[in-house]
RNA sequence: GCGCCCGUAGCUCAAUUGGACAGAGCGUCCGGCUACGGACCGGGAGGUUCGGGGUUCGAGUCCCUGCGGGCGUGCCA
């Protein structure tokens, strides 16, 4: 790669300029090395000098001018290094080694532009995790696109990840669901009685009351409430999950573990962690409850494991379920929430350090909300009244394509306007047809090269010579970004800036079509551009796929 | 009240963690199809980066302060 040889150049000439006596000994620390914003200004650039001047006391300009001189000529690698404004070093990469991305790509296929920068470290990303008692909404599908494009970049990256789903399917909520149904069933069946406070009361409990009264009738009509809210839980849950699986696969979401909060619970886990932060001193017992020391760990207050009755919290069962997940050997686990649970950040890295681990091995983004809007129009939805607009009739209107695209396109710690109608349009206002507009536009022109001439053997590096017009030297650039595209948006955990890539990727594609013909009586020519507009393609094919949006041939 | 996050073009967002003239998309205005897909392309206008101080070679970015907004602050999940 372009930034491991400059960067070793650049060490060379400094070392060299100070055994020559042209400067005093200094410690440069990490060699930062960065992409210019404007052309002029090269392919990289670093700020060394003016970093070390203050401590040389000189002016950074004369520093800059005597490492820039020492650095050796590599005209496979960098054609011109130069000094500019206060002291910048700026490296034109050679034509040359701009146009070797290609044979790169046509090597490494699917495997272009992934690299170790994860060190093969284990992590783990939990996400979606909706409590099973009812369809999914628009914020999961955020979620959901976040944390699977999250995965993928970083697994492209050298992590090694996993995708897990956290089943909650224990406790209040899920007891809560039980009553809802219960008391609809008894709704239906003419013994309605007041509705449950915490219930939920969206349309599709009674669809599910109406089911069972289809299928079983007044079978649970004489069983004792608590007893019915059971029997229906049972039954429900699971397919209520079952539909949520349905609805994250329909936008190509797949976990690799579904993991049970009732698992904790039966294999003794959840009780096993408490008594553990009791033994180690961390949890002592107040006004008949147990609690955590949290405060010892940035914590404002101490919380509650067990309240006075004897039941866990919430916070006690994911506090075994982290314990699980550090158990299973993951080095990382970064777990996205919706905003709301923000206050529940530092009560549980404080529940990680007490329990031994550090701080910083569990990682919590925390993902804002979804506003829908229809045509520029807010549209309405109230918790309350259960009037929601789900994920599935989501997907349904708009496509998974372009549903993850846009919830994709913004950073996660800002709330996401999503515009139904725009989402749909098939224009150039919407960037998902634009870049997959621009893989469906090269497969054609791929085609059509293939039935224009028969003989379209494999370009040769001498041929790549002849592609130097600025739209194709820009395209090649960009395509040599993509490793750092990847490595940055897997590091910093902003897989929305993968959408960014690859508008500016089909931008620049569009450009080239337009100035550079690829299928020309100029053979030679010919396979060089063809040998190009087929890289261009893989890599829109890889970006897309982390992203999770298709690459059609057509459309 | 206290804590965290945020405030950048008319709108929605970037800005490589302190770097060079603050960039894109949408919208708006002007222009471009006799050859590979016009679902495209080129150009223009649009900014005191919320206000005020400070730190330094250099601030949208860091510190202080004021204003405006979001979220949190349960023996709920």
């Amino acid at each position: 790669m372009a930034r491991e040889k400059i960067v070793g150049l650049i060490e060379d000439a400094l070392g060299r300029a100070v055994s020559e006596g042209l400067l005093s000994p200094v410690e440069a620390g990490t060699i930062e090395l960065e992409r210019p914003k404007r052309r002029e200004h090269g392919d990289w650039s670093t700020n060394l000098a003016l970093d070390v001047a203050g401590r040389l006391d000189m002016n950074p300009r004369e520093v800059a001018v005597i490492i820039a001189g020492l650095i050796a000529e590599d005209p496979d690698v960098v054609s011109k290094v130069e000094v500019a404004g206060p002291g910048f070093i700026n490296f034109h990469l050679s034509l040359a080694f701009i146009r070797n991305v290609l044979f790169e790509i046509e090597e490494r296929g699917l495997e272009f532009g992934s690299s170790d920068a994860g060190g093969g470290q284990q992590v783990q990303v939990e996400f979606v995790s909706a409590n099973p008692v009812g369809p999914l909404h628009v914020g999961h599908g955020r979620w959901a696109a976040l944390g699977d494009a999250l995965s993928s970049v970083m697994s492209h990256a050298g992590f090694l990840v996993e995708r897990e789903f956290y089943v909650n399917d224990y406790g209040t909520q899920l007891r809560n669901f039980g009553r809802s149904i219960s008391a609809r069933y008894l709704e239906l069946l003419g013994r309605g009685g007041e509705f449950p406070g915490g219930g939920y009361v969206g349309e599709y409990i009674k669809d599910i009351a109406r089911r069972i009264v289809d299928e079983c009738g007044d079978e649970f009509l004489d069983l004792p409430e608590e007893e019915r809210v059971d029997t229906f839980i049972d039954m429900e849950y699971p397919r209520m999950l079952e539909s949520i699986r349905d609805t994250l696969e329909g936008m190509g979401v797949v976990f690799d573990v579904w993991f049970s909060e009732r698992g904790l619970y039966s294999r003794g886990e959840v009780e096993e962690a408490i008594s553990a932060l009791e033994r180690d001193g961390k949890a002592y017992r107040e006004g008949g409850a147990l609690w955590l020391r949290t405060t010892e760990y940035g914590d404002e207050k101490d919380r509650v494991l067990v309240r006075s009755s004897g039941e866990p919290t919430y916070f006690a069962s994911d506090i075994a379920y982290h314990h699980d997940k550090m158990d299973r050997g993951f080095d990382k686990v970064i777990d996205i929430w919706g905003a709301d649970h923000h206050g529940y950040v530092t009560r549980m890295k404080a529940a990680m350090e007490a329990m031994g681990y550090g701080r910083e091995a569990l990682e919590v983004i925390l993902g804002q909300l979804v506003k829908l809007f229809r045509s520029g129009r807010p549209v309405a939805m109230s918790k309350r009244t259960g009037e929601i607009v789900t994920l599935d009739e989501l997907l349904e209107e708009v496509g998974a394509d372009g549903a993850r695209y846009f919830f994709l396109q913004r950073s996660h710690d800002s709330p996401l306007d999503f515009d139904i109608e725009l989402a749909k349009q098939e224009s150039p206002e919407n960037p998902v047809y634009y870049v997959q507009y621009a893989h469906a536009r090269i497969s054609s022109i791929l085609r059509y090269a293939r039935e224009a001439k028969a003989d379209l053997s494999e370009a040769l590096p001498e041929d790549l010579v002849l592609l130097e017009a600025e739209a194709e030297m820009d395209l090649l650039r960009k395509l040599g970004e993509l490793e750092e595209v990847v490595e940055f948006c897997a590091l910093r955990r902003v897989p929305h800036r993968l959408t960014g890539y690859a508008e500016e990727l089909a931008t620049l594609f569009h450009a080239f079509y337009r100035d550079c013909r690829v299928v020309t009586d100029d053979e030679r020519l010919m396979r060089a551009r063809v040998f190009l507009v087929h890289g261009v393609r893989q890599v829109l094919r890889i970006v897309l796929g982390l992203i999770g949006v298709s690459a059609p041939e057509q459309m």
